[in-house]
DNA sequence: TGAATATATGAATAACCATTCAAATGTTGC
DNA sequence: GCAACATTTGAATGGTTATTCATATATTCA
């Protein structure tokens, strides 16, 4: 539970409206789930190498993300828990490329974006 | 340095296109973190309020996500400091706002699309 | 069968991050 | 000045996660 004084609210009825149109815990827990997966260098390198490669095996992935092969195997096996990334078999070759997931679609967004710069300090 | 044999390649070649034309690691660093802001249900549940509830003071926010004055301050510092949302200060109070930023552009998509459902299993 | 190869995986370490608590800052009204 | 209040902040803590190393699985070729 929270601090001594119990959490003051200046507009309660605004408090209890938005508090009412927030989409579910679950919904948000998955929605943050998903961005994690697009929270990591490495695996953004690995989607934008198969966005250009189409479909790579995992040794090669490794060589032009510029990672270790365990690293770049660990990274896939998310992504393709998440289906993000799909799997061909061959052999003892393993071909990945990329899924049409809603992931997907936020990755495209964001690369096609790239360059424009929107961080900087804090503002106080 | 990596293993005992040096990453083995298939395709030398695509490996160098690929390589070459990855955009490059600062853009992916930069790319990662903010996906990374929008990695925290707190901090999507503070945009999903905002977004609803147009500009709130601190404490109105707490209450309406369900956290800590604290946590919720921290996490609006956070978002702040990367121009995902802005501040109108009037005395005492801070009244914070979505700013128009790349990061709110995903989340609104993201937020569109909310309900598909994109995750499962490994498909080893 | 056995050696070489491609990938996967488990455990361990280390780095990161969200949350909490306690205390600080800055503001209003007496 | 003092007390009440809204917000901020720093340090500590606990949980999560990326990476590495070593090993395992599985396939091909001799």
């Amino acid at each position: 539970m929270p601090d001594v004084c119990v959490t003051p609210v200046v507009d309660a009825g605004r408090v209890a409206s938005v508090s009412e149109t927030l989409p579910p815990e679950e919904a948000m827990r998955e929605l943050a789930e998903v961005f994690g997966l697009l929270a990591d260098p490495g695996r953004l390198r690995l989607m934008a190498a198969l966005l250009e490669g189409g479909e790579m095996c995992v040794c090669d992935l490794a060589a032009a993300t510029g990672q270790s092969m365990s690293a770049a195997s660990h990274a896939l096996r998310l992504l393709r828990m998440h289906r993000v990334v799909k799997v061909r078999r061959s052999g003892r070759m393993a071909y990945h490329s990329l899924a049409d997931s809603h992931v997907r679609m936020l990755f495209d967004l964001a690369i096609a974006h790239i360059g424009h710069g929107a961080n900087g300090r804090d503002d106080d």
